[in-house]
DNA sequence: CTGAAAGCGCTTACAG
DNA sequence: CTGAAAGCGCTTACAG
């Protein structure tokens, strides 16, 4: 392994110099001498020892991203999240910084995995409110989080308007004439997207004199697994007419839910209309196109980056709160029916 | 922050016995003073530092998860891609690991965060020969590659009998009466699984006296995009009768194309018959659901990080090289046709 | 502009 | 069973 004694040695230069070249501090190096040390530095293919480096100063390079596992599932089967991720990854390493994944289990594993290796910062996915606070608490790197509702004050966080996206949900059903209707997704008992995704929906449905009947609130254990989905969508076809709609919080759900509602023999939208959320690529894939709450991924990753990266440049810099707007995408899943008085 | 010599100064013991408790060394600390200085440990909730570890002993506890990042895209829109490096993560983790992702767009950059980290061992997924004999050449951490095709021997690769899958697409078209058919996927000039796939159906073809028209092999420079697919399934569309299948090397492409083939009305299979690859939750959910060549990702992701670490722990074991089988699955987007003599 | 020295927090022979 | 000391590869004041 080649270290800075050896290209020192070799440059006939203290460590120092050479240190000063690669981190760039030329005002403090000769140009001639600089240019002899980077060749060099070239020559022998030495990479600097980012342990050693972390350990003399505390600054690491590295970011850690952290993902809530759910039980026994893999989170990224969720194209939602694989999105995220892969943008985040992508922005941060352009930054040149290390990414540090972590699918945790525990609240533990979060700071230990961060102080362990002095990270610098963090940018954490989907956490509910009474982690937050814990993590929020224990650790002092400077944290984004993204789609996190919090009691928190200050936290840094970039989310997008879910409230709206429920309420367009609902007047756009209500405006194609559905009266009965259904909400499906995981719980809403955390207060996450969900939860606001579902009180934006509820509240419009009362403000039209509606309200949705408790038993056509259909709770998702597993967001990710078909079976389960699919079987939810038999269910609803089952009860017939008594609901005509219903909003979905995900694309990748109501793919499913269409699925199992089409086992049996219920056609979207002709006798069930579906309105997703998200806006990902398989709501234009399938057949049919899904009408949808758009949100921009990529802007939501990159945002919470460029966050990020705002308070390791500034460490006092205050915390930000980013809500994107969305918006509902018009195709074919919803039909207009016109409701028997 | 609490180091080492704070827990030592409070136990009243030095450091280097403290060191020992926490690696484990118990034969050499007496059992009431382990249990005195764990208790310290937990109280005061120290974290060893890993840089420091790591830069003492050459053993870091990082595994490098190394994809392909092609152009401007994301790696991670890919489903298959997605779900293995969940799965892969979630593992190592559970191995007491950390994990560093890495979207590389040049192979200088894996080599330099490899070695600046002092990385133990890498996956990569998807690589290229020409890409891996550099790769090999340059570092020499235990690698393992998922997907890999290369004229390097002992290489440790996890992959599937990709021949045999365009095999069985193949004979299954033609036994269901198909003459005339496509190829859609990704360019098949890099020695990689597309390759094989293509070879091992076009050898099938040759074998009952037919041939691919070079014409019908719809090549798509992005596998992600769906503008790009759905495209292509309106061109296939505008062929008519000239073809009357196709074989399609992801079940995610597939079920673009199905789109882009019912933008222009051809049905599917009515019209036209699709066989895909991966069996990724996707094809049960579409309608129809798809035929496919299924693979099992979980079980690569797992014996890719088996593997691995089978490497760490005994340095000079041999490299393993593992083939996973591919079986067919029958759902219902081939149709059986009676070809015209 | 350049260098010698101390120090970051740990581990590892080596003594006792 | 326990400890003092050197060393891992870097950076950072401090002198010159």
């Amino acid at each position: 392994m080649v270290t800075l004694k050896d290209i020192a040695h070799e440059a006939g230069v203290s460590v120092m110099t050479v240190s000063n070249v690669i981190n760039g501090n030329l005002s403090k190096v000769s140009k001639e001498k600089a240019e002899q040390i980077q060749k060099i530095i070239e020559e022998r293919k030495y990479v600097p020892n980012s342990s050693a480096r972390s350990l003399a100063k505390s600054n690491s390079r590295i970011i850690a991203l952290i993902l809530r596992g759910e039980q026994n599932e893999n989170t990224l089967q969720s194209a939602h999240n694989a999105t995220l991720v892969g943008t985040i990854i992508q922005k941060v390493q352009s930054l040149g910084y290390y990414i540090m994944i972590n699918i945790f289990k525990s609240q533990q594993d979060i700071s230990q995995s961060l102080r362990t290796w002095s990270v610098e910062g963090a940018i954490l996915l989907g956490m509910f409110d009474d982690e937050i606070e814990n993590i929020y608490r224990v650790n002092d790197v400077p944290m984004v989080f993204v789609d996190s509702y919090s009691k928190v004050r200050q936290l840094s966080n970039v989310g997008i308007d879910d409230y709206k996206g429920g309420q367009l949900a609902a007047q756009y059903l209500i405006d194609h004439g559905h009266r009965k209707m259904a909400f499906v997704g995981p719980p809403t008992t955390h207060n996450g997207v969900i939860r606001h995704r579902f009180s934006g929906f509820c509240d419009t449905l009362k403000k039209n004199g509606l309200s949705l009947n408790p038993k056509h609130q259909f709770v998702l254990e597993s967001d990710v697994q078909p079976e389960v989905i699919i079987e939810t969508g038999k269910r609803i076809a089952s009860l017939g007419k008594q609901i005509t709609a219903a909003f979905v919080t995900s694309d990748q759900i109501a793919s499913y839910l269409i699925h199992g509602l089409r086992t049996s023999d219920m056609r979207v939208p002709e006798d069930f209309s579906i309105i997703g959320f998200d806006d990902l690529m398989i709501g234009t894939q399938m057949t049919p196109q899904l009408t949808t709450i758009a949100q921009n991924l990529d802007k939501k990753a990159n945002l919470s980056v460029e966050i990020l990266f705002r308070q390791l440049q500034s460490p006092n810099s205050p915390a930000e709160s980013l809500v994107l707007d969305v918006e509902l995408k018009e195709r074919e899943s919803v039909a207009t029916i016109f409701p028997e008085k």
